[in-house]
DNA sequence: AAATAGCTATAGGAAATTCTTATAGCTATT
DNA sequence: AATAGCTATAAGAATTTCCTATAGCTATTT
């Protein structure tokens, strides 16, 4: 048994398909054929089930699936405790990052990463939580920014800072006057959302739904973008609310409508969350340190509450 | 780098010389070099100081065995899922077992357990406590049994049973006329011991300071075997203690001179103990049910009070 | 100072393996 | 019947692994 040997059953496992296996892992398909055989004959078992299309993994394949899983993971490591006591930090590093976190943290601290640790090679994708939290545990990701806590066994969340909800109260709204929100003023029915999938819609309902109830149905206008939240609200289709960080860099005229909320201030907590088998630690770390460094200038706030971003059925 | 090299690497890191590892491992001394030297180009590190004599790990090198041996472990479980799903139990399996349990409790399974399990090729080894530890750690045992607990981080324990402790009093020792012990009647320094080693004569030592303290140097006979301590405490030198399964098979004139203790009677806890890798599940858990099956006819205590058998420093 | 013992590394070639290309063979769909 | 989309097999090339023989180094003995 070799460790290339499992390297392919799990690419065959993934793809179900002898084929694309073969591509993603840059040899011929009779190579994988052969090498899969060879082991199969070495434990003398099936692990793949041929005659199911597309093929399938036989209950022993699954077993062995998710050890070869493990002994890969391992061994991935040493090149990461080799990396560690050479001091260098580097490779490809796959980083996904919620919508909602997207365009406002990157900008402040992606410069500074790149310029400091040069040889990661960044690859960012833009997901949400629930497809982040699936290419964590197929290991699609090395980790990850959301909103936190997640409560998910086989993922280790590291919080970088707390951001708070802003409230965007047009001019001829009922809370226009009011100084500064209490949570209690909030109403789910004239609250503009973003659309199904981001989790900050689910924080949101949560910290309307902390002092009423409401049916499921009572409101409906959702969108995309926060932009499109503020310009709906403009045209007097209720208020909405926003993170901290996305008041920063809106136009002037605007900002005089922003109001904050009374301590402590209901705040989404954002963290970098990665795999429980924490390989690419010291990339991990890198980024952890960079993105505290930035933020420490851009949040003040401290006394905060944390809402939930999971949505609850 | 793959799994053979790293094999390699711990036999080399083993026995801190190339030549011996390649015996161990079945190839030549030049193999090893160069898979070794391979490994180390690849990762482009030095895992061995081969400036050293005898030949030493690098700091990096240290790391580098500590990850090989997860690896390793990790994947010598791949045989155990199939065996396992094949309901095969076979294969070699080394077992420790401490000296004052060897006579007494081998007898009893070891037919059991050969005529059951036909495929184990089972090999038993008379160790002390402190060997079987290290062999556990250093995966040289696959189990072993010795009296618990060992309160050990990396040691998982299965209690087997629970041995009362059993005295031989001679004809002209002051407890002669006493139907039945209490632990408060021992006296230490008339208590003929086992000699070091042995985790027996510790358990002894805990349960007599449980009432008094003694000089460390207040008794001196010591030996190897009960049957002589037997024979000294005859000779009006002294009383002693045995485990239960000790008493059952000696003459018929003697077993007249053994006392029990009141409840709760001091006993040894006899487990099955093993590392916490659980390599072999099926074996050991076979091991366990085997033994349980003899012993529940042989040992019919409850209500016992469990002596540590670790020597108080 | 030379000889020896006890190591590990290197060289060269044999053996085994892994991989590729080409193709056969199977199944489901058109 | 033809085709598309798979996986398995065959045969040979390329690569790797391993062995034997030996060089080379260091420490000890003579």
């Amino acid at each position: 048994m070799t460790i290339t040997q499992l390297k392919y059953v799990l690419a065959v496992a993934e793809h179900a398909n002898f084929t694309k296996a073969a591509e993603k892992t840059f040899v011929t398909q009779p190579t994988l054929s052969m090498q899969i055989q060879k082991l199969e004959d070495e434990l003398d078992i099936l692990i793949f089930d041929r005659s199911k299309k597309p093929i399938a993994l036989t209950d022993i394949g699954k077993e062995i699936v998710s050890q070869a899983k493990n002994i890969v993971n391992e061994a991935n490591r040493i090149s990461d405790i080799v990396d560690q006591q050479k001091g260098f930090i580097g490779g490809e590093f796959r980083l996904g990052v919620i919508p909602t976190i997207m365009p406002t943290l990157l900008p402040m601290f992606l410069k500074n990463f790149i310029k400091k640790y040069p040889k990661v090679k960044l690859k960012i994708e833009e997901l949400n939580t629930e497809t982040i939290i699936e290419r964590l545990e197929d290991g699609h990701l090395d980790a990850a920014i959301a909103a936190t806590p997640l409560l998910h066994p086989n993922i280790k969340e590291r919080p970088l800072y707390y951001e708070p909800f802003m409230a965007y109260v047009p001019h001829n709204h009922r809370l226009h006057d009011k100084k500064s929100l209490e949570t209690t003023d909030l109403d789910l029915s004239d609250m503009l959302l973003l659309e199904d999938g981001h989790c900050f819609k689910d924080g949101v309902i949560n910290l309307c739904k902390a002092t009423r109830d409401y049916d499921d149905e009572s409101f409906s206008l959702e969108s995309g973008s926060f932009e499109t939240l503020v310009k709906l609200a403009n045209e007097g289709l209720g208020m909405t609310l926003l993170p901290y960080l996305h008041t920063l860099d809106l136009p002037e005229k605007e900002k005089a409508l922003y109001k904050s909320f009374k301590d402590p201030s209901p705040a989404r907590e954002v963290s970098l969350i990665y795999p429980k088998s924490e390989l690419k630690m010291q990339i991990i770390e890198a980024l952890r340190t960079t993105i505290a460094g930035v933020i420490k200038g851009a949040i003040l706030f401290q006394n905060v509450e944390i809402i939930s971003p999971i949505a609850k059925k």
